[in-house]
DNA sequence: GATTGGCAAATTGTCGACAATTTCATTATA
DNA sequence: TATAATGAAATTGTCGACAATTTGCCAATC
């Protein structure tokens, strides 16, 4: 996640941030229970910060945690999988919606030339797609949208979630074929204003990533 | 909110709702700065269980936190209105097309005579709608979805958001006339399974009661 | 041998104190 | 007078210790 930066200022930020990735990119797998003391000595910081950070990360969804017992990480289920892509499709659906109406021109032109430039890669047989390319694709029609409440909670929540599965699947690095004209035809949705269409083809696109991820679960 | 009972286990729990409670139903009024030391004096438990209900309060986007410096009640503004509710149309929409699939006949069936039984109290002259009607039928939808993440969001965070613009703006108990219509229109698609309509008829329903919402909001 | 009861160890929840940072009034300077 | 520097007061961030709860083990009982 290269695109949008979020600083630390606090204790809590930095710990919060790294057990986010150190969980996410599997280094500590699902299931896992996170022990206060434990995760306080190893990143030397106090059991309160652990605490918080634990906090933040069950509002992410991507802990767990019982009162008195404590937190665990999140075990991803194909059920889980699905409900996650069914919220990701409402939203981004949304977004592009909203995209349409409200994303400048000059946006829209830079989205247009990195699809462009990203063509230019594709030519050369290279594959698309790079996940930091599909990811920048869709963060930059989230922040098109101009909903900040919308923009917050997909950076923050869902896509660090869809990342998990992905990581844990063993995906990363996606579909490489049709993923680019989709990207195009809803760009051009978008810069034709045609908010009706750049949610439907968003939509579907999104189902088409569910569809593609769900497939390779069930060969597991 | 008297459906889905969230029950308080340990004393952060406890002050969370309380907080909440305090927050949404306008007794601590917007803008206003949460002073950890000040909150734990009046609510007579330690700075710490404070600090985590405020912080579970940021998450649902009620206060808004700056490092080092606080946390403020969210001002509402027109702006944020808009957001929530477009937030609203794309998730709820979501809700009721899942709802078409996977609520069980039994569940529609008492959504049904619910909507029978609010209608004799139309048919007597009595005021439709109560919030608290219009608030089950919302919920029972949503908890039809049966995804799980989806009901989390929904009832978790941007419930308690939407009506606090409601008490904020002195528009408890909306709109009287079209919501009875819309409502039964809504349940009918579900009883039929048509998840496509039931999709478009809940996005149409809760664009009207942000149109409602908003022509109040312009006279102020 | 299986099940229940209770004790000890470990873990989370809560607390008060200290450290770091911000805020605000006061003073000094241009 | 306006602006910047300074320092004290207040507030948040962090810490270690104690309290409450859960968990796991061991013995007692059937």
């Amino acid at each position: 996640m290269s695109f949008f930066q979020e600083q630390a200022v606090t204790s809590s930020d930095k710990t919060f941030f790294r057990l986010r990735e150190e969980i996410v990119e599997g280094e500590i797998p699902a299931g896992v229970k996170l022990s206060e003391v434990e995760l306080s000595t190893k990143y030397e910081v106090s059991r309160a910060v652990v605490r918080e950070a634990i906090n933040r990360l069950e509002a992410c969804n991507i802990v767990e945690r019982k009162a008195n017992v404590g937190a665990r990480v999140v075990t991803l289920t194909a059920e889980g999988l699905l409900e996650l892509y069914q919220i990701r499709e409402a939203l981004e659906g949304m977004a592009a919606r909203l995209a349409a109406q409200n994303m400048p021109e000059t946006e829209i032109e830079k989205l247009s030339n990195l699809l462009d430039d990203q063509f230019e890669l594709v030519k050369q047989g290279q594959s698309y797609y790079q996940e930091a390319g599909d990811l920048d694709f869709h963060y930059r029609i989230i922040v098109g949208s101009q909903n900040q409440q919308l923009i917050t909670m997909l950076s923050n929540g869902i896509y660090h979630l869809a990342r998990m599965y992905r990581v844990q699947l063993g995906m990363t690095g996606p579909r490489v074929t049709t993923a680019y004209d989709e990207h195009k035809h809803i760009v051009k949705a978008i810069a034709n204003r045609d908010g009706e269409l750049a949610e439907i083809l968003m939509r579907r696109h999104i189902q088409y990533s569910k569809n593609n991820i769900a497939v390779k679960l069930s060969k597991m």
